[in-house]
DNA sequence: TGTCCACTGGAAGGGAGGGCTT
DNA sequence: AAGCCCTCCCTTCCAGTGGACA
């Protein structure tokens, strides 16, 4: 072969100026349409530069209408301008879906706050009051205020409890030489109802609404970030409009137009071609289902798979709206065609509704009268990919299932 | 109007596994 | 090594429920 097989690609022209303007964690220098939870954030926090503590603060919003890249936003500025003031101020930002448990929080926490000579604090061990034991002394040691953002924290709520929550409102009346505020993001309204009502009281002083985008909004935001991320004219007439109305579809999540736009402009490229057009955002959507649907699949435990498997056998039976019973029984005579212990019916409806949380299924209650109270289940993964086998591919007992299910069809 | 079905989903708790302290 | 602590996955038990049907 002649010459170095990268070649060819890197002398490509791109299409792209800036691919990290795509980028999730892209930090864009003006926020269309948020001016007004900006100012929110702002009037609140602007207490930290006085040497108040700001109000602890909840933020609503559907996944990708801009809670995280406005709290960044605005806690960079407010470090900042705390520095030039002399007045420290401290943001921490955890993922509650990453960092899902109190100690794990607490742990992190403290871990950031660690300098030289401190002793190293354990991933796990520990009784977690002393962990935030330490964690009020290197907070103490480092004075001014802290801003504590939990991200994702309906998760965190749901997996932990609130009593984690219960101990961070309360730091304020521990700390001595300095102070402490949260910030909660939500992407669940509801969730305050699973705390403590004095919980609740203190952490949602302050209650901060992000609206979904609607296809125009996003359509600025798209144009906005061509214009640093593209090269002009690049994109066809309505591609930025087709991307904005899918990812409003999508319950107006900007970040899924984003990586529509930004997968549409690779599709192009990987044909040589010099203009974006709508049926590259086509090929870019099936992509983005099939790419967000697989990992999941590969990754979902072996009775997940199992449940999921026997929904699809069902399906490809034609049936449809199959009940939680049906489910059970399809899935207990999968288990014993690869000799799996079957699990018990209460932790399956458990799982049942995983699965509809992590978009694989849908499922609603229904009740037939006489004929009982159940769900009804349906699956939910798009038609270009195929479960069985991709979940197949991941685990040699599905396989081995599927290779049974013959045994199956013949109950059904 | 009351009954009854086929579940749902909360609560409590067991036990394995991983890690630290004494 | 024994004793804690914490998390995760699971079971058992059971009160509660929506709505068709007698």
């Amino acid at each position: 072969m002649e010459g170095n097989i990268f070649e060819k690609i890197l002398g490509q022209d791109s299409l792209f100026l800036d691919r990290k303007a795509f980028d999730h964690a892209f930090e864009p220098t003006t926020l269309p349409h948020r001016d007004r939870e900006v100012e929110a954030l702002v009037r609140n926090l602007v207490d930290a530069l006085n040497g108040h503590i700001p109000s602890n603060m909840l933020l609503y919003g559907v996944p990708g209408s801009g809670k995280t890249v406005v709290t960044r936003f605005v806690l960079g500025q407010l470090g900042e301008k705390g520095r030039e003031m002399g007045q420290p101020v401290r943001t921490y930002e955890i993922n509650c879906r990453q960092v899902d448990t109190r100690y794990r929080v607490v742990q992190t926490l403290a871990t950031k706050l660690s300098q030289r000579g401190d002793v190293p604090i354990p991933f796990t061990g520990w009784p977690t009051d002393r962990v935030l034991e330490h964690l009020v002394e290197r907070m103490d040691r480092a004075g001014g205020v802290h801003i504590i953002v939990l991200d994702e924290i309906d998760n965190l709520v749901e997996r932990a409890g609130d009593n984690l929550l219960y101990n961070l409102t309360n730091l304020n009346t521990i700390l001595k030489r300095s102070r402490c505020c949260i910030i909660g993001i939500s992407n669940d309204l509801h969730f305050t109802q699973l705390l403590d009502p004095r919980v609740s009281g203190r952490l949602g002083q302050e209650d901060l609404i992000f609206h979904p985008y609607g296809a125009s909004e996003i359509t600025d935001i798209l144009t906005e970030r061509a214009k640093t991320g593209l090269r002009e004219d690049v994109l066809e007439q309505g591609v930025v409009q087709l991307c904005a109305a899918l990812a409003a579809q999508e319950h107006g999540d900007a970040r899924r137009a984003l990586d529509l736009l930004r997968i549409s402009v690779q599709k192009a490229e990987q044909r040589s071609q010099t203009k974006v057009d709508p049926r590259h955002v086509r090929l870019a959507q099936s992509q983005l289902e099939h790419d967000q649907v697989t990992p999941v699949l590969q990754t979902l435990p072996l009775h997940q798979k199992l449940v999921l498997f026997s929904i699809r056998i069902n399906e490809d039976n034609g049936l449809r709206n199959i009940s939680t019973g049906e489910v059970y029984r399809t899935y207990s005579d999968a288990c014993l065609n690869v000799n799996v212990e079957p699990l018990t019916p209460r932790r399956i409806s458990t799982l049942l509704n995983e699965l509809d949380t992590l978009g694989m299924i849908m499922a609603r209650n229904v009740s037939k009268g006489r004929g009982g109270r159940s769900k009804q289940v349906n699956s939910a993964i798009p038609k270009t990919v195929d479960a069985i086998t991709t979940m197949s591919d991941a685990d040699p007992l599905i396989a081995e299932a599927a290779r049974c299910r013959y045994r199956l069809q013949s109950h059904l």
